[in-house]
DNA sequence: TCTAATAATGCTCTAATTGAGCATAATAGA
DNA sequence: TCTATTATGCTCAATTAGAGCATTATTAGA
């Protein structure tokens, strides 16, 4: 039957861990930015939920506020090559709220942007699209022989990159289409790029595809679940949540129809205190209303789009 | 370090296999419905789909359509007791096409509802939820000595299961409130029926709940993906389409909007044919477009609701 | 002190989308 | 022929989403 025998096989557990310092989605990352943290599945823990916490939570310090469960790789032939093992990794998306006083940059954490620069359009389409992805992304469509493979390459190119159609939720599906073009390196996978790679750091192994399941994953939740809380301080502006939700879609948002939306949905409800005035109108600060994960099951946090930067 | 040693893992794999057959979304299971179809994960397979696919083609003599990884479980102890061994189980949701011509009925196909009878409001509200379920949670809500814990669990139950506010894609949800209030068994847990168990057919170890899984995920993506036409023969007239869309969500929908949606997104092209006629006026047949999978990188086929049954 | 610059907040307007229903057409069966 | 049934075309009202104007309350700097 050739089955898998039981002593083929390891557990790996991988995390993507989000916090926001300063307005930047960071994640936290090991050896330099190359590699998301990861460790064993102990067997000693009766889920693999409370595996994860517990180590992760160990080595961080800082309690994990939310913790989904992201995608399940097996493979990969990570193992020393011929020893026969099957490592399954298991990776997650945990969210913990910002720890450092602004300013203390601490050690491991890494703007995502960093490993996905196209990725950022808060001001605006970023200049390395065009100058460098697009290009490089139009030479491989040239590559294909066939007229039906060209024409095919194009409509994914188009439909995944073009500023006009842009979606902030295909973070996977755009890497995976840089992946396949050649333009990003991944460690262990046979694939030579092309023209040299894009911009953005590549991280060892899968880490930075896992990463992109993380930042997809975490931009679509946004949308129809309160997950933006789990990221910030116990109380807010409505500014500063905006500016938390705009550094994770990537993109800026409309003032006034953000309030709205936020406010009608009842996700909010005012403190008695102001900020401290920062270089403008003193703003009312509100806290999360936790009651709304009771009252309603689906609680949305929608994105009102702003036309330009 | 207390590592789970490899020699203590195993991996099997899970399928969640739908098909529509006369109007009813179906599941392949085993064991006289008790089962999910599942296998163990064979080391010859570069990845797990390959290695999924291949099983369930075997086991089906069908090739498979669409294949989604749904969720890696790895809490449970289902080898023997005492045994230290950990099984890893990772299940997939697959739409294969109907198969059998109406009538013939397929060995080990039954209809999802089977399972769930609450969530199929296609005739209007399920008469077992006024009749069993909510009377249960009732007794369930008021055995909570403390106020609060009363109160949040009443709010639990309300946006749940609440007529009102009936949400479909909270299959999954509406099933662990069901277990957590001990209305539903899962053989291996512990945890004993309060009143007795609400109807529907349970399954062995946690198939069910990985079956909720499914239909969740698959009622969910309807919305935003056109994956229903992987369930559907290649031509098929929009009452077919609505008709095979209002059995996944298990409601009905708004027929002329219906039809706005579906047309005007280009999800589907006229053929040139016509249905034979069934007791109606005779109407067109379509196609999907599958170039629409390339045109758009997101594709919807929303739901237009209708209002009673 | 006065003036910008900056951020917050209140409101309105228009366009697009959604939910609903009326009316008509074309078939099968009684 | 009459009725039930399904398909199809079209309109209308309500709601939601995108945009922008106007005003208010601060801080920074001339």
């Amino acid at each position: 039957m050739n089955r898998t025998r039981p002593n083929e096989v390891a557990i790996e557990l991988n995390a993507v861990l989000v916090a926001l310092i300063d307005d930047a989605p960071q994640v936290l990352t090991l050896q330099d930015g190359a590699l998301l943290p990861s460790g064993p599945f102990e067997s000693g823990h009766p889920t693999l939920q409370t595996g994860l916490r517990a180590w992760v939570e160990r080595q961080t310090h800082h309690p994990l506020g939310y913790v989904e469960q992201l995608y399940t790789f097996a493979d990969r032939n990570r193992a020393a090559a011929g020893s026969g093992w099957r490592i399954v990794s298991i990776s997650y998306l945990g969210l913990t709220r910002e720890r450092a006083a602004a300013g203390k940059r601490e050690p491991g954490w890494q703007s995502w942007y960093r490993y996905f620069p196209w990725e950022d359009w808060r001001e605006g389409p970023p200049k390395l699209l065009a100058r460098a992805i697009l290009p490089r992304l139009g030479k491989w469509i040239d590559e294909a022989r066939e007229p039906s493979l060209k024409r095919e390459r194009r409509q994914r190119v188009d439909s995944h990159f073009a500023e006009a159609a842009w979606n902030e939720d295909l973070v996977l599906q755009r890497y995976e289409l840089l992946y396949e073009a050649g333009l990003v390196p991944e460690t262990g996978r046979p694939r030579k790029p092309v023209a040299g790679p894009v911009p953005g750091e590549p991280m060892r192994y899968d880490h930075r595809r896992i990463l992109a399941t993380g930042i997809a994953r975490l931009r679509t939740k946004i949308k129809y679940r309160p997950v933006v809380f789990e990221l910030m301080p116990p109380d807010f502006t409505l500014g500063q949540l905006q500016r938390a939700v705009e550094a994770l879609a990537g993109r800026r948002l409309h003032k006034q129809n953000f309030r709205r939306l936020v406010e009608q949905q009842g996700l909010v409800e005012e403190t008695d205190a102001m900020s401290a005035g920062t270089g403008g109108r003193p703003a009312k600060l509100y806290r999360f209303r936790r009651e709304i994960l009771l009252e309603r099951a689906v609680a949305g946090s929608k994105l009102p789009l702003a036309r330009s930067a």
